[in-house]
DNA sequence: ATTATTTTTTTCGAGGCTCGAAAAAAAGAG
DNA sequence: CTCTTTTTTTCGAGCCTCGAAAAAAATAAT
């Protein structure tokens, strides 16, 4: 049951959208606020005048735009970098990249290492992200705001309470409890993210044109992940962050997944099921633990040169994300879609048959319109997610507390 | 952008929250609703005294309820049934049946009528539904209240404005603009939805400790449909209904479907692919245009009773269905399922195919914890869905107008 | 029969929020 | 230096919800 509004939630509901309005917008004035969320001009003052005296909105020099117009000039208002700081941490295989943000959004420090992620203990593993971030906070200057949320992006299933690390393909060890290890190190409240959705959360804030009510992001590396965001909101499953686009059934009881099932979409589109298929391996062979990138642009490179057993392969792989992506646009109607990750670089030898695939199942009328696009390096991306994500809990939970959150499951609706 | 909550809002907000509260109660007193909304009992008393004098709600009859609790006894606020009526339309092959329902969710009256939807026109199918809303209309009562809104559910794919009928198995025509037609000939509004979305409204409804945040329907039958239902909110596409779950593709390249594509779920699971599969026919002959319930309930019978070609052919429907769902449960996490119509009822020579093969897939794990609910007759859990769906949005839309509704978007979040 | 107790519902004043109108502020235009 | 334009702030009005107290309506006790 949705629960009543009360009269104090109207100001912090209205708080936290005049800081999202901010966020989005940039430096916008107190006229272009009220216009953006409705609210009048008098409220908007009141608001803005409270969040400026605590600290979390800064009025722009005055000067600072140059404003050429008749009337009194705008103020611009924009975010106090110094409000707070968050912690994004991204962490792959063999690979830890902790970073220090301001409330502005911008990056301030960065701390990356290399740990042996495969070959760790499942204690080593949280202790080697533990040192990073306290690496990081050391370097910390004292007039930066406080640390007031930290998120983890793993490769992975996390749980749906984003606690923990269920299972992850970057180590052997699962249930691993990232946010409780964390917050007790360093008193701050820790979520623990799978990484494609944290892509989806960079690119709806980078492109929210392109990338807002529904769509799709689908990363290509030695497994398949996906981001999905309906009605505007990233899903996560019940139990899990969902979304395991990768072990979707493409051909029932077909090639052998790393996972120990058989026909996974992932088991024909995964970096090891390219490699297999392009070494002329059975599909039933033992997966390999990881091929490094150079190996797979050198399969692109010779699908590209010749039609052979690596064009084979990539088109094996096409064939599988597209019927994937079929079955999607049959649930969610077309949507946009990313390929993200070192895949993407090989993305036209994919595509035809990839668009084949597509053209074959129910979303296959709308093939032409469905574009892709394409981001070889996802670090980035998932950088900015978790720090987008951290941010966005900081502006409705802690600077506008309270808020009635919308519960699941509407009253009657 | 979310827009900003204003005062009055509020009030309208909790207005249709109150109603919602009564809605699923049943005849709640004050205090009751009072708990559940979280709003106080003064305010719950002045909104409910407002509702009482538009003669949206009304209080039972003292004495109706014996408390033998020391104490002012409570008084049962309950809907009152003429506040309004709504008109409840299921539209299926060869059948039509339109019903009107007072505003406690009563059904008053009963339309059934039995056109040939396959061989007529599209105006035809047209005139016959304007018809039998015509001749229920002619029937109502002068005391029931002012008829607010239809409702016409129909197998096939509707738009996602719920306007028009793009596809559907009973008729040739497409694009056929129900609403318009009706909104033109009664002035009533209208929409026009999925069957088996309305199923979903229903099961919703009926049972929502079971049926609340994350669930499916899947309607069995010459076609498979769904109803989705994610975060506890009816999901629909962005161009149409969306969920077309017999439209995944089960066999890459596979059987023929109805659709004209080859491979997916209903040309496995649908009734014509298992008389086909029964009769010993090719995966490629054409699809029967409908297959009887004597024929597929004497094929469940046969398929019982030994082990030949019929057990075969629902082996392969559960398979196809099993596979789907796991791909369901890959994306959603495991979530309850109902299965209905008459496919229901060979359930039992359908479930080990089904289960053998969801334990193939990402959901395998929670494969004994997954029950099925079975509900042969789809036709009352339509007309009652139509019904819920069409009195919600009086109760929301004409009792509570204005509420700021959450635009899709959010802020940051 | 009358009083006490308990529970529900209503009443009433207080406090808080947003809004519109008016005022103030801050620039360019003439 | 005054007029015009635009933004921002101020101020009173109007709602809404809340808590406390009062009223209402029943049972239990004397």
């Amino acid at each position: 049951m949705t629960v009543g509004v009360r009269h104090d939630d109207l100001r912090r509901r209205n708080r936290a959208m005049v800081i999202a309005a901010v966020r989005r917008a940039g430096q916008p004035s107190r006229t272009e606020i009220a216009a953006v969320t409705g609210l009048s001009n008098s409220t908007i003052s009141t608001i803005s005048a409270d969040l400026i005296e605590e600290g979390i909105l800064a009025q722009a020099k005055t000067g600072e735009t140059a404003a050429l117009k008749r009337g009194r000039p705008q103020v611009a208002l924009g975010l106090n970098p110094r409000a707070a700081t968050v912690v994004s941490i991204a962490l792959s295989l063999n690979s830890l990249s902790a970073s220090l943000i301001d409330y502005s959004g911008k990056a301030i420090i960065h701390d990356i290492s290399r740990p042996a992620t495969l070959t760790m203990t499942a204690s080593g593993l949280v202790e080697a992200v533990t040192a990073a971030v306290g690496r990081l906070l050391a370097r910390m200057e004292p007039d930066h705001g406080p640390v007031l949320r930290m998120t983890l992006a793993i490769q992975g299933i996390t749980d749906s309470e984003a606690r923990k690390l269920m299972w992850s393909p970057i180590t052997p060890h699962s249930d691993i409890q990232f946010a409780n290890a964390l917050e007790t190190a360093f008193g701050i409240p820790v979520t623990v993210e799978n990484d494609c959705n944290m892509i989806a959360v960079a690119l709806r804030g980078r492109a929210p044109d392109r990338y807002r009510d529904n769509f799709f992001t689908i990363l290509l590396s030695n497994g398949i992940g996906m981001g999905l965001v309906l009605r505007g909101e990233l899903f996560t499953g019940s139990h899990s962050s969902g979304g395991e686009f990768g072990h979707m059934i493409h051909v029932p009881d077909g090639a052998q997944c790393r996972c120990g099932r058989r026909g996974c979409i992932e088991a024909y589109a995964g970096n090891y099921a390219i490699f297999r298929h392009a070494r002329g391996e059975s599909e039933y062979a033992q997966p390999a633990a990881d091929i490094d990138d150079a190996t797979m642009l050198a399969l692109a490179a010779a699908a590209r040169d010749h039609d052979g057993r690596e064009r084979e392969a990539f088109r094996k792989a096409g064939e599988a994300i597209g019927f994937g992506l079929g079955s999607l646009f049959a649930l969610f109607d077309p949507a946009p879609v990313a390929i993200v990750g070192l895949g993407s670089s090989a993305f036209d030898v994919i595509e035809p048959a990839l668009r084949d695939a597509i053209s074959k199942t129910a979303g296959g009328q709308h093939n032409a319109a469905i574009s892709f696009d394409l981001e070889p390096d996802e670090t980035p991306l998932i950088r900015d997610g978790c720090a987008r994500q951290a941010l966005t809990f900081v502006d409705q939970d802690i600077f506008a507390p309270g808020a009635a959150v919308e519960t699941a499951g509407k009253a009657v609706a």
